[in-house]
Formats: C-alpha cells, structure tokens, sequence
DNA sequence: TAACATCACTTGCGTATTGCAAGTTAAAAT
DNA sequence: ATTTTAACTTGCAATACGCAAGTGATGTTA
C-alpha cells in the first residue's frame, strides 16, 4: 500500500495519470502484457526496447502498489511470478489505443503499418472495442496475432 | 530539427508517443494551453505542481522540436513567447482525454468530479468531442470554463 | 543427492536528469 | 536613465537511470 494517493502533487486527473503510469517504462509493459501476452519478468526483460534488471523490478513493484498489476505465484514452478492486469490495468487499454492511434499519424516509420485493422477500429469506436479487448487481454490472450495480417 | 525521429529506442506506436510527449511534465503543458488557455512561459511557471525553471524552458524547446508547440513573437512585447499547439499537438487532445477518463474511475480525489459534463462526453464519444474541442483550442479558447458547472 | 542451471531479483557504481537558487540578457515601463 | 519584467541560463546537490556483476531460492540433470 503505498499508492498513488500519498505524495500527490495534485488531483488533477492528468497529473494522477502520468503519476500512476506515465513513466518511461510502466506504459511499455503494460503493452508487452496486452499485444504479446507476456506475464513473467522474464518475458518483459525481453522487450524490444531493452530495460534493465533493476528498473524492471521496480516498476514491476510500482505497478503492483498503484493496483495497475497484480502478482501471483506460478504453481508449477516457485521461481516464477506472474504479473496481470488488474481491472483498473485493463482501462488503460483504451489509454494506449489513444497513443497508438496518435502515433499512426505521426510517426511516418510506425509499425501500427503492421496492424492497419487495429487502428482503423480504434478511430471508429475505441470505446466498443476496448470493451472487446479487455474481455480478451483478461483472459490471458495476445491480440497482437489477431491484427497482423 | 531533432525530433523524435532519430535515436528512438523503437518505431512501435506506444513507445513513439511516450518518447514524443510521455514525460512528467510535457503532458501538464499541454493541459494547461488546453484548459486554461495559458501561451507563455510564465503562465506555465504558476502551475500547480511547480515546474522548475530549467526544466520548463527544456520541455518547451522539446515540445517545439517535436513539432507539438510552435512558437511565435508576442508582437506586443518583443520578451514574450507565444506558444501553441500545432495539429499534432491538437491530435492529443483524445489522449488526455482519455486519461481524464481514466483517472476520473480510479482517483477518488479527482478534480474530474469538477466537470462531469466533460467526463460524460468523453465516454459517450470522445472523437467527436475532441474534434470540437480542437476547433476551439486552435481559437485560443480555454475550455475549462465552459465545464464547469 | 550433489552439481549445475534458471529465475527473479539486488547491489555497486558511473552517468544522466532533476530540482532549487541565483544570475543573465533583452525589452518594456517609469 | 533607472527600474522592472519576461524568459531563460548556470551551478550544484540530490535523485534516478543504466549497465554489470552478484545473490538466493527453486528446479533440473547426472
């Protein structure tokens, strides 16, 4: 318990956002979960983008406090943890719809290229089908697949 | 020119958008052109949350270089700049919208509750809103006060 | 069952970034 | 001409990050 609540600098709700998981890192993992379906540390360590050991664990940690990801125990093998979203995790998702929606326009290299279906579906109705997704991503499931074509 | 385009760790779509704006303080910036209207770098400086001078000039120059805030010569007063977001700063309008949204459900302090009329757009359509919300950022308007109730 | 491998971290340490206070420069106001 | 204002810049201590190496608990293999 050591949340987002203490040490606020204001409730202003874009301040509370970027508090909670505006980090360089928490919103990447957050995708690795989402499209990759990955749950494991060793599975974020992975990323593309190259975290290192330390700030992994740590933003792992923080996530748990702010009640974005929940930790829980492999039962077949007790070295592994398994992280998943929470409900309050699974919102974000129309969150990070949002920024690969931006992102598609602007950056002229995006590899949301590879998944035009995706991003054709958030412009239309991000709401309906975050609603979807979240059903999905909930159930352990990796949607990137489904979207490349 | 040095955008986001060069040394990014990454071209997915998610890690574009928080190399582009996904910073502490950059997002509060445009929060604050958006609601209550502020252009110049004193009016960001008063902020709530209290930037720290350095660090306010750094991310506005960043925010140039992305192409997300142009700015312009007050012509009234030749100390003064005038910035404001291009159309790639107006297409984050959805963005934080969404993370209102978001930070509306889960923060229960939130200063959302001051403008539930807003919080209610954003769910029920928050591409048409923002597309309206745009038209009247790019007029300079401070939208703040028309949701408050 | 003893040795080795794997997993999830933790620790140390050099570097980069932040935050605070004070200083600078150019333009306006008096 | 002097003072004030606006927008920064600079210096420096404190924090955070990034990399490499280490640790301890659990699992696998011979």
């Amino acid at each position: 318990m050591s949340g987002t609540q203490e040490n606020l600098r204001s409730h202003c709700p874009v301040n509370y956002g970027l508090e909670a998981f505006g980090d360089r890192w928490a919103l990447l993992i957050l995708r690795d979960i989402i499209f990759r379906g990955k749950r494991k540390y060793g599975d974020f360590l992975q990323s593309e983008e190259g975290v290192s050991t330390n700030i992994l664990a740590s933003r792992l940690t923080r996530l748990v406090e702010e009640g974005i990801l929940e930790r829980a125990e492999d039962e077949n093998d007790g070295r592994k943890s398994i992280y998943k979203l929470t409900p309050k995790g699974l919102d974000l998702i129309p969150v990070i719809f949002e920024i690969i929606l931006w992102s598609a326009k602007y950056d002229k290299h995006s590899q949301a290229k590879l998944i035009p279906r995706l991003v054709q579906q958030i412009k239309s109705n991000n709401r309906e089908l975050s609603g979807d997704i979240i059903r999905r991503v909930a159930n352990g499931e990796a949607i990137l697949k489904t979207y490349l074509d």
